[in-house]
DNA sequence: CTAGCCTTGACC
DNA sequence: GGTCAAGGCTAG
């Protein structure tokens, strides 16, 4: 892809929307703000605001509230301290191989997003409809005995009894909707989601995510510097061996209604525990640094998007990072083997773990680690694509945000292999692409009545088709 | 006061 | 010597 220098200049100014100029303290801004900002700064002027503080600040309407305007300035990240104090003129000051990085990284996601075509739109060629209806639909996994026959492993720390609530009953009632914070304070992070006039940030983006820089990078002694959001990312993933010692434990408590009749069929013991991962799901999303400042509403609405792509990434990473090849590892800890578990499949299901497998494999052979699963999770879940979103702008920058977190990932382990973002981002297509087929497949089984009943998982699979 | 253009000078 | 983000200048 060949390298244009002025491709930042098509670029709209953050505070006005103006054609931009080139940096100006601290980012990439149109020549008229820059201007604003350094008088008001150099002169230390005070406005004041003759409405609310909440002026339109555009191109035509820029000055009409200076006050307004510069809050926006700073907003969006301009910074304070690249105003010279001495006044003095020409060279460069600390910013330069901030505005270095900047680019590189700006060019770098303009090519990506070209060659992979990350956007939805541009991917999942294959969902739903024309490629469903080639694949007849013939029913079920046969209830055999492969999984039965497998003991359940032992719960530690056995889990007390299990609920099944809606999702709804699981996120709690949020009482600071996210436009109200000022400022949420967490970890090393800070989300802004109002305006204020004093905030350290380099390069801020649209949605206001600033971090201090001293603190961009875990410090580790050894290997890689790993981004300190990824650590954060990283913190909230749950545990596999407390997830697994609840899947039992509720599989446990079904199997005491399950020896009356017949056993289960395997089909409806892999919904109950699909359906136990989406609660540690809706869990982990919950208590997760970005998203518990969302209003319930747009965590609901996020969550019934995702939720089957989250699901199987649940699954497909458990393969990549604890998996033997030719076996498919539960989340309870069973292993069985996959030509097992094909031969018992009909065309569809079979098709779908074909193709699971394929992905499992290109995982594997890009040896993806737990921080890129992590960045990943965050990556389907924060998807602006979502309609009617409350907050759209916020997760729009959490989105940007953790692609190039991921990017910057990629490249401090693996720089001599420059390609393993676009490669990532082409795994989530054929993960995004896989799960719409999943989803419509478990409808169609869960119409035939073989879902069990009162299950996250059916609640899930209608809050997109209702 | 605004904003477009000019000058400067450290860094590559 | 070229680049480009600082500060400076000035008509409107």
């Amino acid at each position: 892809m060949e390298h244009r220098p002025d491709a930042d200049l098509e670029e709209l100014c953050p505070v006005c929307g103006d054609k931009v100029s080139g940096y100006h303290y601290g980012l990439l801004t149109c020549e008229s703000c820059k201007g604003f900002f350094k008088r008001t700064v150099q002169n230390n002027k005070k406005y004041i605001c003759a409405e609310k503080q909440q002026c339109t600040v555009d191109k035509s309407l820029r000055k009409r509230c200076p006050f307004c305007r510069f809050q926006k300035c700073l907003l969006v990240g301009m910074r304070l301290e690249a105003v010279r104090v001495d006044r003095m003129r020409g060279g460069r000051n600390k910013f330069g191989p901030m505005y270095k990085r900047d680019r590189a990284l700006k060019q770098q996601r303009k090519t990506l997003m070209q060659t992979s075509g990350f956007r939805r739109e541009l991917s999942s060629p294959l969902c739903s409809s024309s490629y469903q209806r080639d694949l007849a639909f013939t029913g079920d996994l046969q209830p055999d005995p492969f999984l039965h026959s497998i003991p359940l492993p032992t719960a530690q720390n056995d889990q007390t009894g299990h609920q099944c609530p809606s999702m709804c009953s699981l996120l709690p009632f949020n009482p600071l909707s996210a436009t109200q914070y000022q400022f949420t304070s967490f970890s090393n992070w800070t989300i802004k989601l109002e305006h204020t006039n004093n905030c350290v940030s380099p390069l801020g983006s649209a949605a206001g995510i600033y971090m201090n820089s001293d603190e961009l990078y875990s410090n580790t002694p050894q290997g890689p510097r790993i981004p300190q959001l990824v650590m954060e990312f990283l913190r909230c993933d749950p545990d596999e061996l407390q997830l697994r010692n609840k899947t039992i434990a509720r599989l446990k408590q079904e199997q005491t209604g399950w020896n009356k009749h017949r056993n289960p069929s395997t089909f409806s013991l892999m919904c109950l525990m699909a359906d136990q991962t989406l609660f540690s799901i809706v869990e982990w999303a919950r208590t997760s640094i970005f998203f518990k400042q969302l209003t319930v509403n747009d965590q609901m609405r996020l969550l019934h998007s995702c939720w089957s792509e989250l699901l199987l990434l649940d699954i497909i990473s458990r393969q990549v990072l604890y998996g033997r090849e030719g076996s498919l590892l539960l989340v309870t800890g069973q292993e069985v083997e996959l030509s097992d578990v094909a031969s018992h499949a009909g065309p569809t299901l079979a098709s779908l773990i074909q193709r699971g497998q394929e992905l499992v494999d290109k995982l594997s052979m890009l040896k993806v680690d737990r921080q890129e699963f992590a960045c990943i999770k965050f990556l389907i879940l924060f998807d602006p694509d979502v309609k009617e979103l409350e907050d759209h702008r916020f997760i729009e920058g959490v989105q940007e945000q953790v692609e190039e977190t991921l990017l910057e990932y990629t490249l401090c382990t693996s720089s001599q292999y420059f390609g393993r973002f676009a490669h990532l981002l082409l795994c989530l297509s054929d993960l995004r692409a896989l799960s719409s087929l999943t989803e419509d497949y478990l409808y169609c089984r869960y119409q035939s009545a073989d879902v069990p009943c009162s299950s996250l998982l059916i609640e899930m699979l209608h809050a997109k088709r209702s």
